[in-house]
DNA sequence: CATTAGAATGTAAGCGTTTAACCAAAATAA
DNA sequence: TTATTTTGGTTAAACGCTTACATTCTAATG
């Protein structure tokens, strides 16, 4: 690997006017640069990151954790974020945290050790305290991190409400509302956009808890039978209402005829279940993007001032699980 | 961020004794090894990478380098390389090409700048000459890659026999194949098992070809119209399948009654679709670690000399789309 | 008792960059 | 003309670490 040593000496000038040519700054008059420019064609020279980095005590790399990669939606967020940040020169330095505080514990450290310039949370923290002991640039999604971290998400307490407004225009009488991870706030505004839309109709609201990505399949059948009389379902992702679709089967609870069904993210392949899935969708791009827009504001002003929380509004699709 | 001088001032010690401690190399008294273990402690140090890897010229990262992230599989993948991956001190680099030649460039130039030791290849490579030029350890998983790089797959012609004798137990009369990219290896080579365990038999086999992540539907309802007296399906993958059971059911070919049929990797969803998807099983978790464990012997010796190509048994997991 | 072999520590160079400080020449202003 | 500014370039220090080498001290050996 060639160094910038080697470029200077080959275009027979110092490594400060490499330097200065490679990243566009100071005077160099056009000969020299196009020495220099050759001599960096010629070697296959690519700077060091490393070195660079280390000068600069930051590097280009953003970190993110998230929760889980095989959740769908986590894929098609670290794509989008991936999107918005590569021309802005950062990269991206991914770690799933499987909701172990061990590993989150130990990708914290990591990100210390390579000195990232600021931090994707996307997933909950179970070590808050170490995260802070960073004291990086932050931008929390889908998860109210603490105060003093922005977060940005789509417009939840939208979500449950949209869902709502949907049963209440069908006349429903009792609903379902089986909820990922109750504790997450995301869940909880789904939750209340939900109750308050509902509240002062005559809709009974039946909740139950489930893990958004191993969802208990024996909650859901217990669940449906004691509740045979439903007639709307609402689920916190998608990958529940594809769950609930299968049990309903088993139960003999007919999908749309019996009970509506909505689930929650939208992904591709609610196209594929029978019957294709109606859904809340939240727009992954736009919230990666401002994310990224938020902590690269952060990184290049830390006292820069961030509206504490941005929220994106959401739509129901509505595809076969509902009339 | 504390810095190994600050470690060192605090126990009154040089610096080459605090990386002593901190490495566990050399001479040094139990007692000073306590106080530099103290000074650590307090002060919160965490060894900078950036300046390791710069003084070692090599990094603990190890770059990957796939094609999408929302083909689930890649996730399921992605997970298994992290844990290979991590009680050995190494970390991931993740990029997804999104079989783009230009970001495949810019990441080299990034696994570059980054120094990473190591490197696995899932994805097809636009930009061979690229990697070449990075002269790095390398192993590709499920793709042929060049000569010189050994290859870990799982035993793809394997799975085409699998499916081929099933449907030969079921007397079947006519089989569709959708394949996926058919410039891939994997995907020749279950087209060979296919073949070859058909041949001779009465079997007759229909090729159709489409993209793994967005199948062509309208190919895939072409082609269902022209064989409607097909009895046996087989998919590189099961979101081809999943497609094919929504327009079979719009044909009016019912699954498994009509015609059976088979998928590829065995995704978790297979259970949440109607019917239910059988499919070829990799072991997805056994490659990942036959790759990591054959790249970090390439990284520690660069002329240890390893099969070409390693081959891992797959299953057919039976559910409700065969008989 | 002199010699020698660890044991324990320190000094300093170097990894590949950036950049402040300096210097010299050329251009411009007075 | 002289003073000033702009342009073009060099030198060397610093970023945080590892490690070869040097140094000192202790204890064992003959």
């Amino acid at each position: 690997m060639a160094t910038i040593k080697d470029v200077a000496k080959k275009a027979n000038v110092s490594v400060a006017t490499v330097s200065r040519v490679v990243n566009n700054t100071g005077y160099v008059n056009t000969e020299t640069r196009n020495l220099v420019l050759d001599a960096i064609k010629s070697l296959d020279y690519i700077p060091s990151e490393l070195a660079r980095s280390l000068f600069k005590k930051q590097s280009n790399l953003i970190g993110v954790i998230i929760p889980h990669l095989t959740t769908y939606f986590y894929g098609e967020l670290i794509e989008a974020l991936e999107d918005a940040v590569i021309d802005k020169g950062y990269r991206l330095m991914t770690f799933n945290s499987r909701n172990d505080a061990a590993r989150e514990e130990r990708f914290m450290n990591v990100f210390s050790q390579y000195h990232i310039s600021g931090l994707i949370v996307a997933a909950h923290l179970n070590k808050l305290r170490s995260y802070q002991k960073l004291s990086l640039p932050m931008v929390a999604i889908d998860h109210h991190v603490s105060d003093t971290i922005p977060s940005i998400s789509s417009d939840n307490q939208m979500g449950g409400e949209l869902a709502a407004k949907h049963f209440l225009k069908r006349k429903a009488k009792k609903v379902i509302h089986f909820r990922g991870a109750s504790f997450l706030l995301t869940v909880k505004d789904r939750d209340q956009g939900l109750k308050k839309t509902l509240d002062g109709s005559s809709i009974e609201i039946i909740d139950a808890d489930l893990d958004f990505n191993e969802p208990d399949i024996g909650l859901i059948e217990k669940t449906l039978r004691d509740h045979k009389d439903c007639d709307g379902i609402f689920c916190d992702g998608d990958l529940i209402a594809m769950h609930v679709i299968k049990v309903a089967e088993k139960v003999g609870l007919k999908i749309p005829e019996d009970t509506e069904l909505i689930g929650y993210d939208d992904l591709k392949l609610n196209q594929l279940v029978s019957p294709t899935l109606s859904s809340i969708k939240q727009d992954i791009e736009l919230i990666a993007n401002k994310a990224i827009e938020s902590l690269i504001q952060l990184i290049q002003d830390s006292k820069a001032t961030l509206p504490d929380h941005q929220t994106f509004p959401v739509r129901l699709i509505e595809r076969d699980s509902t009339r």
